[in-house]
DNA sequence: TTGTACGCGTTATCAA
DNA sequence: TTGATAACGCGTACAA
């Protein structure tokens, strides 16, 4: 007993809003193809146990109806949206779009599209991802730094069973997989770089206290220092927001000094940038009179000039990673383990020999 | 007759996989509050005849038992995803991240959510819009330039009667509402700011010619040059990419020139960036021996030094309206008239007076 | 290897 | 102002 849906009484007043022609549904491609709508479905979803023959025979019905399974139908039906969320609180345009390019990349090519989820801080994503995640349909979620370290935001995610992965995250108390990158040894392979140029008063200007990456970077700092035998200097050590004004005010405080450094060491490209536009503004030559180098090679960093020395950190990379991570979660439920990306020290114009 | 679900015979194999509690439906809430599932409905669709006493049973309910609609089966119904699209080919990470914030601000509080469909070329997108919104259930596309100027994607996106909105298109052919800037009227703002400055050999670089605004800015800067009584010197124009790497470009070839120009216009501010790259390459200052200007206020032009003198334009303003506009056209089927946004010309270090 | 029948949680129709 | 009931288009047991 066909149903005969589909007569020629169509388009209630409603429907026929917009639409010129009506899409054709699973029935009408299981009608054409001779076989039962569960054929159809097998055939879409991938399923085996479907004779290659009445395959093809579908998959021509489909071609011929212009035929797209509706993602509304599969989701209700199928308990899952195939929509995954990106959320972050990161404000470097830069940074971001690496992100998302990554997250893209991963999903190119499987049914999952992804929505993004910026924040103003983590205050304002405290509490909510649950609400929001369900608010959206949302299968899962990647957290990205500061995002995936913030306690309240990681005991919510575990709380309520959402599956999620962090990106380069440096706190604990989650049992989600992660894509991290060693901030630490980075770091102190940027200042082996200037400590081989004869650098030996290099400062710091660390990064934003509530990014756990600051203090990663802030201990690589020191232990290059001291593997090198120099002494830390308090003065040298100034603090930042990872912004751009962050850095240009550090900028001026390390030129006030007394006795100033050969080198600084901004904890992102963002504050190297305005480090150097202190510098410039003081009349002064990078690298000539100061060597400064970033972190993150961002877009920022090869625009600006001369341009940065730095680390090229891999976010695509580790936002590919980590939403690849995501997918095996929610499609087989199983946790691929904690996966470390290499770093890059890129060197540019910006660090020279010491004065 | 209640239908008796949720039953003590709950979780089948295949629904116990995540969730620890089941979340509650739109019939638990009408019978919580004694009504049927029409009312509820209504009263979260803020329909019109609920009394109000009855609104607030049903609104009791839906708190204690903590519901929340279920998207995809209101998308089944209601023929509707509630997800809208924004489509852009722009490789300038700043520019993508204002159009994001636009947007999503506009839906703030809405009901709809945002799907980011970046594109390499606009050779990716031709022919595939529809095919994108179908698989991926779009109830509307924002399209940003030059995407929205490209011929065979408005073609489509007409001929397939989706909803869309244009973000300062300039080519013709759509029948969407579109949000814009006076591009042409902002660059003469621009030269008439140099010319105030006393350059009278102002040259420039232009944009890529596949976007339309690269013609609308050089329009802009011609009739700026005629207003003041200046020649056009054809080898003051040179050709540009909207890439940092080709204003580098442009800017080496224009200090190769027999005369130098006083004072350089930069289609847009990444060119800007390069072109003084190239400047302080050749050991020359911005902007005591050439002035610099560009285009955009994008984060680029605040982070270079010295500071770019440009046009701020308002990306996420017209991004916002144009999906407002594009919220109007889905739900209430208006077009709202073809908006522009005012323009600000923004004056910093890298321009002053005249060699 | 294939098909039947039911359920997913809403919105929409039409009657009350 | 309300409610019963039929779609919406597809996945999934289970039967064949």
């Amino acid at each position: 007993m066909a149903k005969d849906r589909r007569g020629e009484q169509e388009r209630g007043p409603a429907l026929a809003r917009r639409q010129t022609t009506r899409h054709s549904t699973i029935t009408d491609v299981a009608d054409a193809a001779g076989v039962s709508i569960k054929t159809v479905s097998r055939v879409f979803n991938d399923e085996p146990n479907v004779r290659p023959l009445t395959r093809e025979r579908v998959l021509k019905a489909a071609t011929d109806l212009d035929y797209h399974p509706n993602v509304a139908a599969r989701s209700l039906a199928g308990r899952r949206s195939f929509l995954i969320g990106l959320a972050y609180e990161n404000p470097s345009p830069n940074y971001v779009v690496d992100l998302q390019t990554g997250a893209l990349e991963r999903l190119q090519g499987e049914r999952y599209r992804l929505l993004v989820l910026p924040f103003d801080d983590a205050a304002a994503a405290s509490g909510k991802m649950q609400a929001i995640a369900r608010a959206s349909g949302l299968d899962g979620v990647v957290l990205a730094p500061p995002l995936c370290d913030d306690a309240a935001t990681v005991a919510e995610m575990e709380a309520c069973g959402l599956p999620y992965a962090r990106i380069a995250p440096t706190s604990g108390g989650s049992h989600a997989p992660d894509v991290a990158m060693d901030d630490r040894a980075a770091t102190r392979a940027l200042i082996d770089h200037l400590v081989g140029l004869g650098h030996k008063r290099i400062a710091i200007v660390r990064g934003d206290p509530t990014h756990a990456s600051a203090a990663a970077r802030y201990d690589g700092y020191c232990a290059g220092l001291e593997a090198h035998g120099l002494a830390i200097a308090p003065e040298l050590e100034v603090p930042g927001a990872y912004t751009f004004a962050s850095g240009y005010e550090a900028g001026k405080t390390l030129l006030a000094l007394g006795q100033r450094p050969t080198a600084i060491f901004a904890s992102n490209d963002d504050m190297a940038a305005g480090v150097m536009n202190a510098i410039h503004e003081a009349g002064l030559k990078v690298p000539g009179d100061i060597s400064v180098a970033g972190f993150d090679d961002s877009n920022i960093a090869s625009v600006v000039w001369p341009r940065l020395t730095t680390i090229h950190q891999p976010i695509r990379d580790m936002a590919r990673e980590a939403t690849g991570a995501l997918l095996a979660l929610i499609e087989h439920e199983e946790t691929v383990p904690h996966q470390v990306l290499p770093f890059q020290l890129v060197v540019r114009g910006s660090t020279g020999p010491a004065a």
